[in-house]
DNA sequence: AGCACGCCGACT
DNA sequence: GTCGGCGTGCTC
């Protein structure tokens, strides 16, 4: 018998299974999807076996050395799944295998035990004990210790000192018991479901009726329209039949409140995957999955690999957000593969969203998928009122920042004792640094981009490579002292609404943001009420659920129109309803202030109204045109390289290259990516469109494979990329 | 990915 | 004369 083993390594070079013999002592228990350790050139590695065969030409074999961890194997889904990723984002399959587990469970060769445990005092027997109390009575610690046991009480190891204890483990009068643990834990809390309103309880039927088949089913909800009461009224139906649910969501330590409602509903029912676990806790809550101690996985796009094997339903929120896209390899998207999970266990896949992806309303509207539609808010919450503000004319009136309009609003509602959360997307003090003598802008060294100064550490920062600049007075080239800086960032914004309005203010950015625990504290002094403004970026614009923020004020509303990307309205139509709706969310209502240069802007518009209708017919009539997504795919080729002009030449051969072997696929550039530099690495980029993957296919992986063996340049293929 | 083999420059 | 630079090729 013989096994083919995929090694750990994850270079292109070695992307091949090695066949191994199969010790005659491991024939009986060797499966497909286990790992092994395996002999490999001089050294030893580890791998996973994704085949078992009978025969083989190979000459010269070697033996599979062990098993390496008998209790987890890769299951015939993922194992199929792998394969499924590698021909879609063209990887290699162990990088297709490995990026589906939490780092402590893929195959590598340097393990540490990751398992934590209880240790608890127990007794060998109990005539033994009370024949060592008869004879020693006057070791008192030690007659404490164990009378407490005989009373059968629960003593941890580490409530006495070692040395007693070691010496009634000497004696053999006690000994200890592990006890496996999870570190996360939660308290049973009970909260019971809310009455649903005629809508939710429309879509909550819909889905039901086909809990049995795989549909792919697309809810369109305003913000607050109760999407989340949806899916968890679903999912108390999905486990009453003894079935799991994942339910995805974009980032979850913003969407925390989400998950405070799912431990409430759901209690120990419920594990949790996102990117700020430690290795430990993500370790444990895989093994809640195995161990079959959970039903429902909350988690961020890697968690639709969770190893379930009797999957009910699978939910994405939010499910135009981006995140949902890996941007390294892998370049996967988890809306696919919960597509294909669904297929696989035959059960529905609920897409929800309150601006969903103009490809997933396109779907629904010519049927592929079923729309659901939530129209109005819950209770007596109403959409908040918009209005747009002229910020050239406030330019005139000496208003940089804040307009009458915002100011005015700021106040009332500050007197009132009401919250305000005000958006800029931009993070740091000022954006741009130049020197008014000679002209000199300060650029990041490595990237093709302006450093940003950021107060409250007095540094330059670059926002791609984290290059950092101590500040300075003076200008490096010309050496006067003639430095000034524009551009608004949110730490500005911050210190002018202090100044301004005297009040509590917090910023919550990645700077403020990025400390384990510290969005959690944030986002708790906002619930308590101990703060009146909150500035923000993007983060708070998806998810934030407080009922006391009446006004939202937006600085800059048009900034992100002006990236250069097909999909930028698209995008600026979802930023701005997502935070436009964090107003108003219960009883009080809402208002939002949107300032702009652009006041006349047809997507600032179609945000005012909230008519994603006339957004998406907009927008796709500008696709069919110029031949964008969905009407056509995307796939977008980089070559990179330090060496600027090895990326050059070789992008001008890749693009001969499929010149020469593609027909009916439209091929642009080759251009600079719109980031030329990153970290000294210089960008080329070639944008294929196309109706028909298969056809390409076949071109793309030999492009891929000649690029395997040059070190000097290298090939990125990222098939439908979210930003080109 | 790691490791060995292999062929050309500056050194005890 | 050798030590060592990293280019190339192989690993079941």
């Amino acid at each position: 018998m013989y096994a083919e083993v995929l090694t750990e390594y994850s270079a292109k070079s070695i992307d091949k299974e090695f066949t191994y013999l199969i010790p005659s002592n491991l024939q009986n228990r060797l499966k497909v999807g286990m790992k092994v350790i395996v002999p490999f050139g001089k050294t030893t590695i580890n791998g996973f076996v994704v085949n078992i065969k009978d025969n083989t030409d190979t000459q010269n074999l070697k033996e599979i050395i062990d098993i390496q961890n008998e209790d987890f194997i890769l299951n015939e889904e993922l194992l199929s799944l792998g394969k499924y990723i590698k021909e879609n984002t063209l990887c290699s399959l162990i990088t297709a295998y490995q990026c589906m587990l939490p780092s402590s469970m893929k195959v590598k060769t340097i393990k540490s035990n990751y398992q934590k445990y209880h240790e608890y005092l127990e007794l060998v027997s109990k005539e033994n004990t009370l024949d060592y109390i008869n004879n020693y009575p006057r070791r008192t610690k030690q007659l404490e210790l164990l009378n407490r046991l005989l009373k059968s009480e629960i003593i941890l190891k580490n409530e006495y000192n070692s040395e007693i204890i070691n010496k009634l483990i000497d004696l053999n009068i006690i000994k200890i018991k592990k006890e496996n643990i999870y570190r996360i834990n939660i308290d049973k809390k009970e909260e019971s479901a809310l009455t649903l309103t005629s809508d939710q309880t429309i879509a909550v039927n819909e889905v039901k009726k086909s809990l049995n088949n795989h549909n792919i089913f697309l809810l369109h909800g305003i913000t607050g329209s109760g999407k989340t009461e949806v899916y968890m009224n679903l999912i108390e139906e999905v486990i009453s039949k003894g079935k799991e649910v994942i339910m995805l969501v974009p980032e979850i330590t913003l969407t925390n409140q989400i998950v405070e409602r799912f431990y409430k509903r759901f209690s120990s029912k419920v594990a949790i995957f996102h990117s700020s676990l430690s290795e430990g806790e993500k370790y444990d809550e895989y093994h809640k999955i195995l161990n079959g101690d959970v039903k429902i996985v909350v988690g961020t796009r890697s968690a639709i690999f969770v190893p379930f094997t009797n999957i009910g339903l699978i939910i994405l929120d939010e499910e135009q957000s981006t995140n949902y896209k890996q941007d390294n390899n892998p370049r996967y998207h988890a809306r696919d593969i919960a597509i294909q999970r669904g297929i696989y266990h035959n059960c529905p896949v609920l897409l929800g969203s309150a601006t969903p992806s103009l490809e997933s309303m396109a779907r629904a509207l010519k049927g592929v998928y079923k729309l659901l539609t939530l129209s109005k808010r819950i209770g007596k919450a109403t959409l908040p009122k918009i209005s747009i503000v002229n910020m050239q004319d406030e330019y005139r009136k000496g208003n940089m920042i804040i307009s009458d309009l915002l100011d005015s609003k700021i106040k009332d509602r500050l007197s009132k004792k009401e919250q305000v959360i005000i958006y800029l997307n931009r993070r740091g003090f000022n954006t741009i640094i130049t020197c008014k003598s000679c002209g000199y802008t300060f650029k990041c060294p490595h990237c093709d981009i302006t450093l940003t100064y950021h107060k409250s550490s007095n540094h330059l920062r670059c926002h791609y490579c984290g290059y950092t600049l101590v500040n300075t007075e003076v200008c490096p080239i010309c050496h006067e002292k003639a430095l000034t800086s524009y551009g608004l960032g949110t730490e500005k914004l911050e210190e002018e609404l202090k100044e301004r309005y005297q009040a509590n203010v917090i910023r919550m950015d990645i700077d403020t943001t990025s400390r384990k625990g510290s969005s959690k504290s944030l986002i708790e002094s906002i619930e308590q009420g101990k703060v009146d403004i909150i500035v923000g970026t993007q983060m708070i614009s998806k998810g934030f659920d407080f009922p006391n923020v009446t006004l939202v004020g937006v600085i800059n509303a048009d900034e992100s129109l002006n990236i250069p990307d097909f999909r930028s309205g698209e995008r600026t139509f979802e930023l701005l309803s997502q935070t436009a709706g964090r107003a108003g969310r219960k009883e009080l209502p809402g208002e939002v202030i949107m300032q702009s240069f652009n006041p006349d802007n047809k997507t600032l518009l179609y945000v005012q109204n909230n008519d994603y209708k006339s957004l998406f017919n907009y927008e796709m009539n500008i696709r069919k045109i110029l031949k964008y997504p969905p009407y056509y795919y995307l796939t977008i080729l980089r070559i990179t390289s330090k060496d600027y002009n090895e990326a050059s030449n070789e992008v001008s051969k890749a693009h001969k290259y499929l010149n020469n072997n593609l027909k009916d696929v439209i091929i642009l550039g080759p251009t600079t990516a719109s980031m030329f530099k990153i970290n000294n690495i210089y960008r080329f980029q070639i944008i294929l469109k196309y109706k028909d993957y298969s056809q390409i296919k076949k071109s793309l992986l030999e492009l891929d494979n000649i690029y395997k063996t040059n070190n000097k340049v290298n090939l990125e293929i990222d098939n439908n990329p979210t930003r080109i």
